[in-house]
DNA sequence: CCAATTGTTCAATAACTTTTGAACTAAGGA
DNA sequence: TCCTTAGTTCAAAAGTTATTGAACAATTGG
């Protein structure tokens, strides 16, 4: 945790759904979600936005108490932090990520499941 | 209902939670699912913000499919869609809810418990 | 009919958000 | 060291949303 994240109690409700009413955010929600546990870099989500935007929005999705970003090496791993906010809001991420995965409308990424390991 | 509804199908996901994400308009939601089935007309929400600022987020809720407004005389009763909503997103507006109860920055309206009935 | 009440519309402005490209930093490998 | 990879920052431009006041419409009560 090296960038600057909102302790759990500073996170705002309304920020926080300000946040995730934009679908380019709505859609890494919903991947992180997916690949839970499984930290994500930003070059995942390419298929989303430029990597300046990107930047942008994994920015407002840390600001808002939504992901955390470790910088490690030259990358960042990017995390729900869903603890924090089923904490905060319970049941919130998960009727939102469940509403999300029946949005057919959302841009998806990482739709192909190819994993090459090693 | 009058005026231009979304309906059931049409609700989209991240326009819900933009619209939900604005302080005035989560305010509002708040109102109605406290004194849910009772309709509310505009002039309850007055003291958090202007009239016409009210003729503006009403809408935005109306269109997005939040709310429902009835023209009545030269009254507007609204409604919150609930049964829409959870069927659409089910759990999304109770959660939403608790949360924003739980939230002490959030402007209060209708905090006195005032009922004059008759 | 007249006036009051309720709310809308319109145009202007202010305030924010998103997107962009170019320039940059920092780490890691050859 | 030099090059590549990964991502940030900055300033500008574009787009969107929120707020305002003045003018309007429709209904209702006197």
């Amino acid at each position: 945790m090296t960038l600057p994240h909102p302790t759990t109690d500073q996170i705002s409700l309304p920020i926080v759904l300000a946040v995730l009413g934009d679908p380019t955010r709505l859609s890494i929600v919903r991947y992180l979600a997916r690949k839970e546990g499984v930290p994500m870099n930003c070059s995942k989500f390419l298929d989303l936005a430029s990597k300046t935007n990107l930047s942008y929005h994994l920015a407002k999705l840390r600001e808002a108490g939504v992901t955390r970003s470790e910088a490690v090496g030259t990358s960042r791993l990017i995390t729900l932090r869903r603890d924090d906010l089923d904490k905060r809001f319970p049941g919130l991420l998960d009727s939102v990520i469940a509403a999300a995965d029946g949005d057919k409308d959302l841009p998806a990424v990482g739709t192909a499941e190819v994993e090459v390991s090693a």
